[in-house]
DNA sequence: TAGATTGTTAATCGATTAACAATC
DNA sequence: TAGATTGTTAATCGATTAACAATC
């Protein structure tokens, strides 16, 4: 019954389960049994049928899953159904590369403002997203009904930035910067910490060359 | 013996511990226990000891760990003490924000060449960095002694590229096309996407919005 | 020596896989 | 009805936490 107590390993591999989904309709397949997915997807049935499950019942004995019916499912337990504005705090390379990337667009994150402190970019335009003054930004998040903040600054901003923006009703913060912010339990964050992701392919490529000089 | 047995979820948290340890470096201070630790990461004491226990004793009982000596160790696991070159394939906004990323040298990461199929941008520098044309791939990462690729380009060339980049020598991969690589087991991909991970936030807020409609 | 804290074993918890009855 | 495949329970596996003996 309670949706919170699935677990984050199931809530992960849903997008993945939604792309794949996406690719099966583009090439018009109609339906699709968890052996299928599983071996496209290389991981196994099992996993797919009782993932699925937590959310209910998706499938049809003797007949599998409806592809596009799945693909609605999934989508609208990510919240990809609805339109969520999103603003970028820091238009830096990495602020001006999300609000860019119009595919988040395409799943209903629409970016609608762009922040940042340095003033020489006021007034510049990333695909027709103004960069505005901090100043700016209460009036902006109260007025254009603002849910998510990407934040693209460096991390002795981000603490500061984070609460500020949670306290102008910011529900969902998504953290680029390399901190971990302490909101309240309610504000939902999500981190992409690169450094941290380029650090474990490094570890990996280590271990990989560990191997090659065992070897020889 | 076999280091290839540690569980990813134990090499996901070593970057989190060498950037805590790196702040308490910094704060000027020399050792810390385990307890003390875990209270500042927010996770468990024991953890930690067990984390850290399968890579060697770095600790000592009745002290705790040397600050420092532990921050060059895991250091040294992650593979930051030494140099690695990368280039970047696709040098749209993604590509350029990571090229204009300097944290990342400063971890041993340097970026060598930038590569894009629109001749428009050949010759633009980006930090210095000159945007080549994909011709000169091959030559490029021979002679440039390259051990990693960034893929910042549309899923659609992301496969083929990856599998030109492998036959040329590069050793990892950092795949930021929203694509499954399918290659050697050798050969090191790590992930990101961002679409997946907006999507996760974009799940937990949905959640946090039907929380609040079945309150009221 | 007494106190502190690790390294490590044992207990618990949670996630994945296997198996199969239910049912389309 | 027979065959296919889910939904779901049970078994297994792995990761986390607790406990404590070893030792600095």
């Amino acid at each position: 019954m309670n949706k919170d107590s699935i677990s984050r390993a199931v809530i992960k591999r849903l997008p993945r389960y939604y792309r794949y989904l996406g690719e099966l309709m583009e090439d018009g397949i109609e339906r699709i049994s968890s052996n299928d997915l599983s071996q496209r997807m290389n991981v196994t049935a099992s996993q797919i049928r009782q993932d699925l499950n937590n959310f209910g019942g998706f499938g049809q004995q003797g007949y599998g899953y409806n592809v596009e019916h799945l693909y609605q499912e999934i989508g609208r337990l990510l919240g990809v159904d609805k339109k969520h504005n999103m603003i970028i705090i820091g238009s830096g390379h990495l602020g001006q590369a999300i609000a860019n990337y119009t595919n988040f667009e395409r799943r209903g994150f629409v970016v609608t403002g762009m922040f940042d402190k340095n003033e020489n970019l006021y007034g510049k335009e990333v695909r027709g997203i103004k960069i505005l003054s901090m100043e700016l930004l209460k009036d902006f998040i109260k007025k254009n009904d603002i849910e998510i903040a990407a934040l693209t600054l460096p991390k002795t901003e981000a603490i500061k930035v984070a609460e500020e923006l949670v306290s102008y009703g910011v529900k969902a913060i998504w953290n680029f910067a390399h901190v971990d912010l302490d909101l309240p339990r309610e504000i939902v964050v999500e981190n992409v910490h690169l450094s941290e992701s380029l650090m474990m392919l490094s570890y990996n490529l280590t271990r990989q060359e560990d191997k090659k000089k065992g070897v020889m």
